[in-house]
DNA sequence: ATTACTGCAAAAGATTTGCACTAGG
DNA sequence: CCTAGTGCAAATCTTTTGCAGTAAT
């Protein structure tokens, strides 16, 4: 979940230009809780735009990324990437069985950013931060 | 890095098979500091077991995950996945511009792993945790 | 008018799988 | 023994790339 103008005014201050399929891609960036794999977003809008093609998805995904827009955040243990539209510090989960992915507001989580910070010298840009295990519903399923 | 004991005896207690090729697995991973992918720890197997095979690793390592005697971290942005012989909750900072990635011990990870716990109802098996930033030396050199 | 972007198809890599043989318990 | 594990090769799947046509600025 984001702002749909901060990844589209990312992409036009850059000087790359926003065309239709990449508006489209932001527009479903923005509106989404997921944390979308590039398939699942060209699976969304292959309706609207029948000719889109996968590799002009991973094309915007990783324009987006390189302008620190939108995060990269690994397998879910399902082989292929998800990329995460909320860029704020924040706790990913992940599911090892369904794949799906949430996010999770922490208090500790700002603690650890502050201890690192101190700790390391480091000035820091940002965090992946993802958890991985069974959720309730697939433990349900593995009994 | 890990008590090489650890890993075998997580697979001779499950009944799997201690196979020489196994071994040596297990052995890799607890002397390395590393996040070793499949193909690095196939290439350094390779001089002393010439007959090793690619499949046998992933075969060893999903064995090992599924028993949760290491991690599988995911992509670092190689797009190949990463394990982690080190199963305690650790923090890795990786600096954008020399590339270097080093664990930092915290004390609030240990909160937020339980906090997690509770708040969600998953069965947690790892996490993989990265800031990223600019090291003391690359903001120095920055200047 | 430029030149970056798109879409297609092919290529490149990583991981998984089928199967016959081998060897650990 | 018996069955899980190994190694090979082929298959599968995700992601990247080359290229010619298209369109944003």
């Amino acid at each position: 979940m984001n702002d749909i103008s901060i990844l589209t005014k990312a992409l036009q201050h850059s000087g790359l230009r926003l065309t239709p399929q990449r508006m489209a891609i932001c527009e479903l960036l923005a509106a989404t809780d997921r944390h979308p794999t590039a398939l699942w977003i060209y699976e969304q809008l292959r309706p609207r735009y029948p000719s889109l093609s996968l590799a002009t998805v991973y094309h915007t995904l990783e324009a987006l990324v390189g302008l620190g827009a939108i995060n990269e955040l690994g397998s879910a243990g399902d082989g292929t990437v998800h990329y995460d539209a909320n860029v704020q510090p924040h706790i990913n989960l992940a599911c090892v069985s369904c794949h799906r992915v949430i996010d999770l507001p922490s208090e500790h989580i700002e603690h650890v950013a502050s201890e690192v910070k101190d700790a390391s010298g480091y000035r820091l840009f940002g965090a992946r931060i993802l958890y991985y295990g069974l959720c309730p519903e697939c433990q349900a399923k593995a009994i």
